[in-house]
DNA sequence: CAGTGATTGAAACGCGCGTTTGAAACCGTC
DNA sequence: GACGGTTTCAAACGCGCGTTTCAATCACTG
């Protein structure tokens, strides 16, 4: 009874907006995303969905396997949107370094598509649960290996793995903190600076010109409008 | 009946470790740091405590209450076991900023004193209550503006306060990423590089290194024993 | 040592939670 | 148009939550 897992006749019906489960899973993500796991309740996201209360019990189980599935849809969704980038062979390790900053903050900040999407897979690196693995294994870990081999192609080699890594982490924090605390950094600037301390373009080449020039590739940040 | 405020008859006797409002504070701390606010029960907090469930109410008036009451004693004794650091006048800003990264970091991800304490706080700048609020004022926004004038004091005045800012956010950002996705940080590197790389003191070589490099101050990173 | 207000305790309140139920509605097939 | 499986629905279940109650206990006063 309880090991219905894929709707047999539902899925040949209308579009994805139609049917009940995509429904549901787009409302969990974002209420789950907005709250929380234990905040959110079930009724809320029914209601939300359009469906009945029963139709989560009838679809997922239960409210734990729901919020999993909620997790890899919005990272596998995420994943099929944005691939992990791709350079013509011989472009410059600088220039794949400020597009894969650029691409990252893109996705983190830009308000083109749904916040909740990263804001769900944001909670799940805070406090991670067991849907972290996957999203470690499929997303975060390979952009961070990416990450890496520009580094090194960027150093020739210079630096052992486990520096390479240190230099990425500081990469990636500097970007993880605009989207992990975001409202505390809108707290510490004035307000008519922080829309453009949140641009996603202009704080690229930032992160991007403070490793260069700490890595010696490019001059040092004393000339603030130097950009490349 | 329930604007009692301060135990009037209990404070004179026996240690802070028997005040029930104490123990209540800490446990709640404790909880609240660990599980989130939504998920923590008052129960739970009362059987770690030792009191019963009316205590709660009883000295704070409800969760919410205490909930906010276990914030504000979380940073203030924070703040008061490690004040803002002073340095003899004269001081060179590359030592200042050096201490300043060590000195944050060993709070943050320092084993000695209580982590709960941190972690709460955390809680608070990755999803603001109005908690935050005092947070920011007493901790945070000082702590963040003694960087900033740090880096001032590092670059002879050659930046604008905006890129002060940006700068300092770079910094506060490395820092940031180790205590906030921890977790995931140790699933992206070797488990037998891990303790290395969350141990604060050569982090903060590395974070203030990076600082120095990209501003021009001290050689590029290319070198990778190259510790001051 | 009776009196008084502060504190503690066991028990219960009402509520909303996640989940389950069993019947009704739906929908292709014969 | 009766059938059989799938999906929906209103209603309810049991539970544990935050909170309240009120009597018992405590600690100090006069």
């Amino acid at each position: 009874m309880t090991t219905v897992a894929t709707h047999p006749q539902a899925a040949q019906a209308g579009s994805p907006l139609d049917d009940p489960k995509e429904r549901i899973l787009s409302a969990a993500g974002e209420e789950f995303a907005e709250r929380g796991f234990e905040a959110t309740t079930v009724r809320h996201i029914c209601l939300a969905a359009g469906v009945n209360v029963a139709a989560v019990n009838y679809y997922f189980g239960d409210k734990q396997r729901l919020y999993h599935e909620a997790v890899r849809q919005a990272h596998q969704r995420l994943v099929a949107q944005v691939p992990l980038a791709v350079w013509p062979e011989g472009t410059p390790a600088r220039v794949k370094l400020r597009d894969f900053v650029g691409n990252v903050l893109e996705r983190m900040l830009g308000f083109e598509r749904p916040r909740w999407q990263t804001r769900l897979m944001l909670r799940e690196v805070l406090q991670p649960t067991e849907a972290c693995r996957d999203l470690v294994q499929d997303y975060i870990g390979p952009q961070f290996q990416l990450l890496v081999s520009i580094l090194d192609q960027l150093s020739d080699g210079r630096f052992d793995a486990a520096h390479l890594r240190r230099i990425a982490m500081s990469i990636v924090g500097q970007m993880f903190i605009y989207r992990a605390a975001g409202d505390v950094v809108g707290m510490l600037v004035p307000a008519e600076e922080l829309q453009a301390l949140h641009a996603p373009q202009p704080l690229a080449d930032h992160i991007t010109h403070y490793a260069l020039a700490a890595l010696g590739i490019a001059s040092p940040l004393t000339t603030p409008e130097s950009r490349a």
